[in-house]
DNA sequence: TGAATATATGATCATGTGTTCAAGTATTGA
DNA sequence: TCAATACTTGAACACATGATCATATATTCA
């Protein structure tokens, strides 16, 4: 492997010149992969997985999903702001009682990968 | 829809029992959600998600992946640290150069169904 | 064996995140 | 119109996380 001197940015003194050139352009542009991050943060809470899979099987009020998780109404509340953010759940309004379901296909499949891989 | 009075863990007074207790059925176990969420933690960096799109082009050392995205060597060598923990990253050294590579093909599925989730 | 290179790791510090409490809004029904 | 219910939101605190620096380890080659 040919192994060329010292670039720019690097603080190491070898790098294979033609590969790194080759990573960068598959790079995506930093705005998306700071939006890729931003999406897989709402991901990172056990209590926002637990809302995810109770969605799952079907359309849930605010109370139902304390209830489901054992967090506080004010807890969840909290998360299906974030969740709503990421635009994986909706709302649905009927009477003083808010419903929420998915709003989305792709988190289970995402979801369900990671199982995959954890499985392993 | 039918709606019953007070269930233990919420703090609200209605509950619609029989979804809640079919939700309850979907949930995984806690170390499971516990598992997941570790793993998606993985994903919420941008230059952990450039790392691995790198990755993606093929096997990269740790000197090049500084170069590539633009971080220390240190910093990139905590990242690929993270990165392995979860299993998504294999090192292979070959003298004094560390050679690392995608260890899964679950991980560029889960950022492209993302990456099909914010495109919409 | 010892110097030089490539990478890893531990400690520190600034910043981010989740929970809780308190207060705010919206809707219903008496 | 006023009280009660369902939910949201903001502030405050404890805890986690990422970048950086200094140091440690591993490998090569003179």
């Amino acid at each position: 492997m040919k192994v060329v001197e010292k670039v720019e940015t690097c603080s190491c003194e070898t790098v294979h010149e033609e590969e790194v050139a080759k990573a960068r352009r598959v790079l995506p542009y930093p705005f998306v992969l700071e939006e890729l991050a931003e999406f897989f943060k709402v991901l990172t809470d056990p209590t926002r997985l637990k809302l995810l899979f109770a969605l799952g099987s079907g359309e849930l009020c605010v109370c139902d999903l304390s209830a489901v998780t054992g967090s506080g109404v004010s807890s969840v509340s909290h998360h299906l702001a974030a969740l709503r953010r990421e635009k994986l759940v909706k709302p649905r309004r009927d009477g003083r009682i808010i419903y929420y379901s998915l709003a989305d296909i792709h988190v289970q499949q995402i979801i369900g990968y990671a199982r995959e891989h954890l499985a392993e």
